[in-house]
DNA sequence: ACTTTAATGCAACTTAGTTGCACATATAAA
DNA sequence: TTTATATGTGCAACTAAGTTGCATTAAAGT
């Protein structure tokens, strides 16, 4: 996956700016958080959250609300559920599909919250 | 369900504001922030937040993160899912139950994003 | 180059939730 | 009934993620 694809005919201005911010959500396992990248990236935190909005709009980049009271920010893939831990607050991709209906509603991304396999050592 | 069967051996006392906050939970029908309950409660925000963390502790309240940054809390009874709208921010309980394991990991609560029933229709 | 439009940085702001501290209430011991 | 000790509460100040207003800068079209 590469940044030109992602953008392309998006109607979107590939500054350096936003190529800092793909290319980290790109390279990333899972989600991140503003906290999680700042320290990668140069621009102001308003830039940031003014092109995470930009990309979501335009499908690029999709969102959720953790444990923590951060957002953490994604490439948009093909839907899948996240798993996130109470305990450590660690945020984590889900492979395995799972298909869940309701009728009437439309289910844009499943979240798990629990204890991680770490946490449920200790 | 009566609020003493609830602190029944949990080692509470049961004040005038602890039984505020818990009449008003088990009367409610999906889970509620401070916000949407602050009117029909008498006591300071710190006094709700620090009384809420204290149910937790002790199994009586059970809570989560929601869209909109705020905190959702509810008696804590057998666990279920719950659907957020990301469109209204409206939190609902899921009565069917969720079978779902991953192993290494305790699951605590399944949390469904996506547009609810009203938002849908529009 | 000139104009128009969008992007950026900075600082100030918003808001859910937290914390320090003094005062109040309750339970236990004397 | 007083005294001691612990717990609960209100108020105000604080924290931290995210947002907004505004002046400045950079980019694209003519």
């Amino acid at each position: 996956m590469d940044i030109e694809n992602l953008v392309k005919e998006k109607d979107i201005k590939l500054t350096t700016a936003r190529t800092e911010i793909l290319e980290k959500l790109i390279h990333a396992k899972k989600p991140l958080s503003y906290d999680d990248i700042k320290k990668d990236i140069s621009m102001d935190k308003a830039t940031f959250y003014r092109n995470i909005t930009k990309f979501e709009k335009k499908m690029i980049v999709n969102s959720f609300e953790s444990n923590d009271k951060k957002r953490y920010f994604e490439i948009f893939e093909s839907p899948h559920p996240h798993f996130v831990c109470v305990v450590c607050d660690s945020v984590e991709c889900i492979k395995k599909h799972l298909e869940f209906k309701l009728s009437g509603y439309t289910i844009e991304n499943i979240i798990l919250k629990g204890k991680c396999k770490k946490c449920n050592q200790i």
